[in-house]
DNA sequence: ACAGACTCTGACCGATCGGTCAATTATCGT
DNA sequence: ACGATAATTGACCGATCGGTCAGAGTCTGT
């Protein structure tokens, strides 16, 4: 049970998302660690070292979806199968998820934080690929920041592991709902 | 043109949805209204005085609207007119509603937004009024969340007031959509 | 011209921030 | 048992934080 390096991880990863980044401090990590603020800056040589290493396993794996994509079509089956990868990240990686959404604006010039703004507007040329409306728009807007926020909001967080069946079913088809209607909208041009 | 007081809750409206409240110095604000830190503390006794009279109109106009429905119905005709209500509302005070959902959770023990969040748990209790299933208390989380997410978002914080018309609309069709089917998902039991 | 309020300012305060560093303690391969 | 390496610590640093305060400029009504 390697203490430390990989506890602290996961120790700023709820404080920065409950908290926010800027209002956490390595001291409020230290002592939720029971180390001293010394220790975390031993294990991470910065602030931005340690928020660096909190996200980047969720940015790769977003990364990874998102490069598999690109081959794929825009058929509305690949969407279906996309949104239901994305749910299972999503799921997996809530807390980080939050961040982005949530911390991303107000975290500009923190380089992983650039780094991650750039994958959600690959994710948003996916899925407004056809249109320029604005509903359209919205509508990815909405299902992102408001899956985020849900999945990590207080009332949310308490429900947890038996119920994530249920919840990856229902957000599921919330999402396709939004993004993916069963009914196109218009047949496609080209 | 009484400057100052006016100025600097917009200002600091603006600084506290884009950077959030505690990465928001009271200089910073100083330096974006021309003056100096000590003339900002003359206006508003603190920085959290400041906040509060950021938020208050926003908070005020939606406990209106809150105490307005209590006398209402749940039916699906009331859920559309408040619906309506409530799109015009989250227009108007967009910057106000992005700071209730993505800061208030992390500005706990803060008296206003304390006040805020139950103002959300008010809301809540509206929705979910019949129902405890996970699905539909998502349905709200997203829609509120995606609302607030989106309509300050870097994007579309771009586009303004000629499109608002259009923006209300589809942003009205949306909500309906997750928080009002037409076809209700069961009959009401009670 | 004068008094009193309104507005603004710089100097200053204690606290806390992220970060450095030398020294100490634990751990472990040999 | 010993030396090396890893882990931890407190003392300390400059910067910045929110906030206080005494005073100076500005604007009134009289």
């Amino acid at each position: 049970m390697s203490t430390s390096a990989e506890d602290l991880r996961a120790i700023a990863l709820a404080e920065f998302t409950t908290a926010g980044y800027s209002a956490t401090s390595l001291h409020r990590i230290a002592d939720l660690a029971g180390l001293s603020k010394s220790s975390v800056l031993y294990h991470y040589a910065s602030k931005e070292t340690l928020l660096e290493a909190t996200v980047a396993p969720a940015m790769h794996r977003m990364e990874e979806i998102l490069d598999a994509l690109k081959a794929s079509a825009l058929t509305p089956e690949g969407r279906a199968a996309f949104l239901s990868e994305f749910v299972d990240f999503i799921l997996q990686y809530r807390r980080e998820v939050n961040m982005f959404i949530n911390q991303g604006p107000s975290l500009v010039d923190v380089p992983v934080i650039d780094q991650a703004n750039e994958i959600v507007h690959r994710l948003a040329d996916y899925f407004a690929a056809n249109t320029a409306s604005i509903e359209e728009k919205m509508r990815f807007g909405i299902a992102l920041g408001g899956t985020a926020y849900m999945l990590c909001s207080p009332e949310s967080m308490a429900f947890e592991a038996d119920q994530v069946d249920e919840m990856r079913a229902a957000l599921l088809k919330i999402l396709m709902e939004l993004l993916a209607p069963v009914t196109p909208p218009v047949a496609i041009g080209e």
